[in-house]
DNA sequence: TGAAATAGCACCTGACGGGTGCTATATATT
DNA sequence: AATATATAGCACCCGTCAGGTGCTATTTCA
């Protein structure tokens, strides 16, 4: 399936979310989840993956809350699916060993596609890679709202 | 998830096989999957679909089997994996009207990331559109055993 | 007539995405 | 000190679907 999951696609609106505040300033999970109708507890998961891979700081306590750990410039789409969904793999055999191609194979003869799909994996992790959060949060529409729903993913 | 199923993995080596026959001629199923590795009856059904979709023509009877039904030129990846898989939809609230952005979502505020993901589905789509099938099998490796094993996709 | 091939079902099963609930811990406010 | 609010970290459930198997019908060459 060539698809993002809904945890990846939660924490995209997260991280686009915080990317909009001023500095200093942080939103809880609760307000997150209120704001875009996410389920509270699954968003909170994918807060502490986020938290555990440096890209977001946690708050605890009351008036606690998340924000950015790093630049929106300096984070990528490619990095966030890797993160919460799993690295970028478009076949079982093309491990991210580096940029080298690995066989799990039980291959005996060699498969005709490996070397072509590992091209175009390449070329997709180059792509999602160039793609930073600060671009995805151009056209930038931050819910002012306490309620709303974003079910879509 | 990103990355291909392994109906589409089965197809694609089908498919890469096919396109070295020489003209008129035709590759059964079971040869295909004995060459590769494959599940019989797993390949019969990726080989119908694509014969479904117009990629391979069939040939029934004893002698018989499959061809490509089109210029390798002429087909992508992109339609290959729309076929086998499913058309790329990067999120549910993204389906494929054409271009535009269909919202099935119970949104009532409107949802950050719609625009964004969509623009990234796109460029995917033009992508991987662009692949073609010739291009797969341009260090084409025709495995001349009657028995090999790719159970790598 | 029989063997070799595709065509078309129906069905099984394990893995995993998606989601819930509970408990522990930290901390600001009173 | 007490309490309320937040994150941290689990254990677990459930429905769906990819991946795979098996059987039967149909076509067609030898």
């Amino acid at each position: 399936m060539l698809s993002i999951s809904k945890k990846t696609g939660y924490g995209l609106i997260a991280m686009t979310h915080l990317a909009t505040l001023a500095d200093g300033e942080v939103c809880s999970a609760r307000d997150l989840a209120g704001r875009y109708g996410m389920p509270l507890s699954l968003l909170m998961n994918v807060l502490k993956i986020l938290a555990g891979g440096g890209f977001v700081q946690s708050v605890r306590g009351p008036r606690g809350g998340y924000r950015l750990a790093r630049d929106p410039e300096a984070i990528t789409l490619g990095e966030l699916i890797g993160v919460l969904d799993r690295p970028i793999e478009l076949a079982e055999c093309l491990r991210a060993h580096g940029r080298g191609v690995d066989i799990n194979c039980k291959v005996r003869g060699r498969c005709p596609i490996v070397d072509p799909i590992n091209r175009v994996q390449q070329q997709l992790i180059d792509f999602l890679g160039g793609v930073k959060l600060s671009e995805l949060v151009r056209p930038a529409v931050a819910l002012p709202s306490e309620e709303g729903a974003a079910a879509c993913l």
